[in-house]
Order: structure tokens, then C-alpha cells, then sequence
DNA sequence: TCATAAGTGGAGAATTGCTCCACTTATTAT
DNA sequence: ATAATAAGTGGAGCAATTCTCCACTTATGA
């Protein structure tokens, strides 16, 4: 009962269609861990053994392929935070949530800098944590947890900062865990 | 009396070749304001009126004829700081030097997510803006308005962050206003 | 089995980054 | 002034990349 289609596209593809997309995915996921965000996409047009036109007939751009390639693990993400939720308080709901967010968008390198981007692209996966962390801050504002005047924007904002700082060099596990309580701190009720 | 050498040289340069370092820092001026910071090299150089070869032999790297571009804004900035923080509490001291830098970093698209490189760069005005940050940052935290595990590099991701997301589209005067805010509340006292 | 809509692949044009080196020019010593 | 030379110049050219276009191939359902 985990979506019946192939991950987005709701005018059902060809078979062989549907196919290389899942091709194109598995390699534009290899690579672009390999090699970052910024990877040739004629790279990954090759690994997947499709030509580069297909790629491109079926992520016009590279913005598509990164939210198509990042769609399932913000669904599981989600899916994640729901779950846990009634065995945590509201604040520590959205820490974890926050925290699970800087780990995804560390994924690999130039991830942190589309991220914003990828979360407005409007797949499955995007709109569901997109919703899930209006529902967690909603809940931590209504509990005092969290400043009313917080919005998701700036809890997209703090991730992109946080990761940013990750990538661009001094990343020790200490550092990222300070900086996260840091900018979480700055949220919470004075 | 002010810096006798052209810039950030020291091994002083024929006369043709800082006539031509000034034609291209101008000319990446130009452009970069116009189309951001990937612009293309080249265009600068033609809008310099110099060969691509003279761009390269006297900025290596992208980041090196960014960092020079920004090197005056930078030392006028950290001027600017020490000039005025006789007026202003420790506090208000940061957060001014905080917006100014979040406002130079919005100069133009692109600069933000350069902004961590540029200022490793040591230029003179990089180097300055640095020490001016380190400065008031000490200062607030012994006045206690500041908690003492907030470093430099803290405040330059949240800079980094903010300006992200000013370039990402949302980017009315109040809501940088209020991210700034946020961010300075988190590294306040509890 | 066939008509056709859907899909494919890759040649090629356009852009950009960057190197290399044959030439030109400023500077210094004489 | 002039010659020697160190410093500087420009741009041809190669490599990498993005993206378009369209002649061909294939799945599908009637």
C-alpha cells in the first residue's frame, strides 16, 4: 500500500520508461555521492546506460533529479518523526526532527547548498516532511516550547547554515551538535 | 599615508601590470554585481580589456579575484565597527557588525556561499574584519552578553545562513530583520 | 499484426575554465 | 641613449560540461 507509482510522475510511464528513470535515480544517487551535487550529469547518464537525452527528457533539470534522487529519504524522514512523536515532548520532538534534517542534507557534498531549493520542488517526499515540521512546530509553539513568530523557513534556514558550515571544512561531530543546540536555543521561549 | 601598495601585493608590480590588476578588480566589479558570482571569467577580462591569460596569471582561482574584490568593502567595515563601538554597548555592537556583514554578503547572488572562502582568504580586509569580529565577540562575552561558547565561525554561518536564504527568493527587509534577530537571540545569555 | 504514441540515444552547438608559450614592454645598468 | 633581461601580455586551443534536436526504435492496445 506504499505508493502504487514509480516514485512521482502520475501519468503512469512506459514500462521501459519507468525502468531507466529508476536507472537514472540509482546512478544519479551513486554519483552524486561520489562526486557531490555538481556532478556531471553525463556521468550519470552513463552509469545508468541511458542516453543523455533520456536523462534530460525526464529531469529537465539537475534541481529535478536532486529532489527526485532525495524524495524517498525526506518520505522516510517524515515517516520517522511521526512516528516517534508520542514518545517525545514537543521540544524534543523538533530537535530531533532538526537534527535528522542537518544529517540528510550531509549527505554528501553541495547537498546543504540546494537544499532549500529540493524542498520546494513539490515531490511526495518534500511536501510530506515539509508538512511534518509545520505539525512539530505548530505542536511546540502551542506548548511554549518554541517563539510564535518561528517559522519553517527559518528552522530551513538554521539546517542549510548548519550543513553549510559542515561542508566547508571543520566538521567534527562535537560541531555540529553545538551549532545545532545553538540555533535551537535561539528559537526557544526566552 | 593609507596603503602605499596597490592592494594586497607586496613584491610590488610593474607599473603596466597594477595599472592592469586595477582595469580587472573594477571590471569583476562590474560584472559580478550584474550577474552574480559565478559570472563568467572571461567577460571579465574582455570588459578589463585584457587577455584571460593576465586574469589568471594575477587571480589564480575564482576565489581570489572574489576575495580581492571584497577586500576594500571588508576593511571599510571593520573601520566602520571600531569607529563607532565607543557609541554602542557590546550587544548592540555585535549585532550591528552582524547586519553589516549580512548586508555585504547580500551584496550580490552568489557571494554568500563564497563569503566562508573569501574570508579565510587573509587579504588585508579580510584579515581585519576577522579580528574586528574576534574583538567585539570577546568583548560581549565578557559583558556577559554573549555566551562563551559562541565562536567567530559561529557568527559567520549564521551570517552565511542568512544571507542563503535572502538569495533563495523570500527576501523582504523585515524577514532578514528577523532572522538576524533570531540568530542573535540564540547565542544570547539564557 | 500493425499503427502510432511514447521513448531513446547521441551528435553537435554553445559556453566556460584554464594552460601554454611566442611575443611585447618596462625597468635597470651601463 | 641603448642594450639586456626580467616581467608581463594575449589569445589560440583543448577539455569539460550543459542542453537541444531529431532520426530512429519500441511498447502497447486495438
Amino acid at each position: 500500500m506504499t505508493n502504487r507509482f514509480p516514485l512521482t510522475e502520475e501519468p503512469s510511464l512506459r514500462a521501459d520508461a519507468a525502468r531507466n528513470r529508476e536507472r537514472i535515480l540509482a546512478a544519479a544517487e551513486e554519483v552524486f555521492l561520489e562526486r557531490g551535487a555538481d556532478a556531471s550529469l553525463d556521468d550519470i547518464a552513463k552509469r545508468a546506460k541511458v542516453g543523455i537525452g533520456t536523462l534530460y527528457r525526464r529531469f529537465p533539470t539537475r534541481e529535478a533529479l536532486l529532489a527526485a534522487t532525495n524524495d524517498e529519504r525526506l518520505m522516510a524522514l517524515a515517516e520517522a518523526s511521526r512516528g516517534r512523536d508520542d514518545k517525545l515532548d514537543p521540544d524534543a520532538s523538533v530537535r530531533a526532527f532538526v537534527k535528522d534534517l542537518v544529517a540528510h542534507a550531509s549527505h554528501y557534498r553541495g547537498l546543504a547548498t540546494a537544499l532549500g531549493t529540493v524542498l520546494k520542488s513539490g515531490t511526495p517526499g518534500c511536501h510530506a516532511s515539509g508538512e511534518e515540521a509545520q505539525r512539530l512546530l505548530l505542536r511546540a509553539q502551542k506548548a511554549g516550547a518554541i517563539r510564535r513568530d518561528v517559522s519553517v523557513e527559518d528552522l530551513v534556514c538554521m539546517v542549510t547554515a548548519i550543513s553549510l558550515s559542515i561542508e566547508q571544512g571543520s566538521a567534527t561531530k562535537s560541531r555540529i551538535a553545538h551549532l545545532t543546540d545553538l540555533f535551537l536555543d535561539g528559537v526557544g521561549v526566552r
